[in-house]
DNA sequence: GCGTATTGACTACATTTGTAGTCGATGTGG
DNA sequence: CCACATCGACTACAAATGTAGTCAATACGC
């Protein structure tokens, strides 16, 4: 089993998790970029992601193409678990209550979430 | 502003929310026990709060009596809202779509939302 | 009063995380 | 062919975190 992947190790992996695979100066591009980090920090990334087994490497030629190794809906859901545990003792309804109250849902959020839980329902 | 609390912490602040004030004597019996944490560990964990300023404490003769100085609303909503930016870019209905996937919505979730989310359009 | 249990203060230490530098190998443009 | 750019491997290192031990003071039962 892959150990969790820290929060900087997330964002790489989120970027491998949108658009697969990529190279490191692709993901240095994006990831880097977005969090201020140098070349050689989201090689450190990388190099942590991959021994964790959350990543996976192909050559190609010198360099390496880098893929997701656990998928995006795996991890959603332990994180998911974890964070609903850990901050609201397992229930979800107080997720959303909290969520609504703070004005985090917007009037498509609204609509997108009653959608599906028409669907949940029939 | 008080730093963030880590996950460990997290435990302890849970339980002084949940019920406070509390000796660190209650808090080993509760969260230690339930965390396999013994009394120093409680301890270490308790102190580092208190330096965050996430926890106050008022002596009683001896020994103090510990007290969140954070709302638990406010912690909650910073969590969440890094949650959500983390793993699912900041929007909330696709986290809604990955709970009810996985099942993690019973019928009463379903029908707790459904009247919140009313409530939100009124 | 005195031994014993309890409590906070202080210390300890391995691991993980965040952030990055260096360096040797190798591919590439001219 | 060769200078230069690029890449991965390895190293570095401080801060945070998880987990706990030790110790001196003190209260409490007898």
């Amino acid at each position: 089993m892959a150990e969790r992947a820290s929060e900087s190790e997330m964002q790489v992996l989120g970027a491998l998790w949108d658009d697969s695979p990529q190279t490191a100066s692709e993901l240095t591009s994006r990831v880097g970029a977005a969090n201020g980090w140098t070349q050689a920090t989201v090689k450190t990334l990388l190099a942590r992601l991959v021994q964790k087994g959350a990543v996976t490497t192909e050559a190609d030629g010198r360099r390496y193409l880098y893929r997701p190794a656990i998928a995006r809906a795996d991890t959603v859901a332990d994180e998911s678990q974890r964070f609903v545990d850990r901050l609201f003792g397992g229930r979800v309804s107080p997720l959303i209550a909290h969520l609504a109250e703070r004005e985090a849902l917007t009037d498509t959020d609204i609509a997108e979430i009653e959608a599906l839980l028409r669907k949940l329902k029939s």
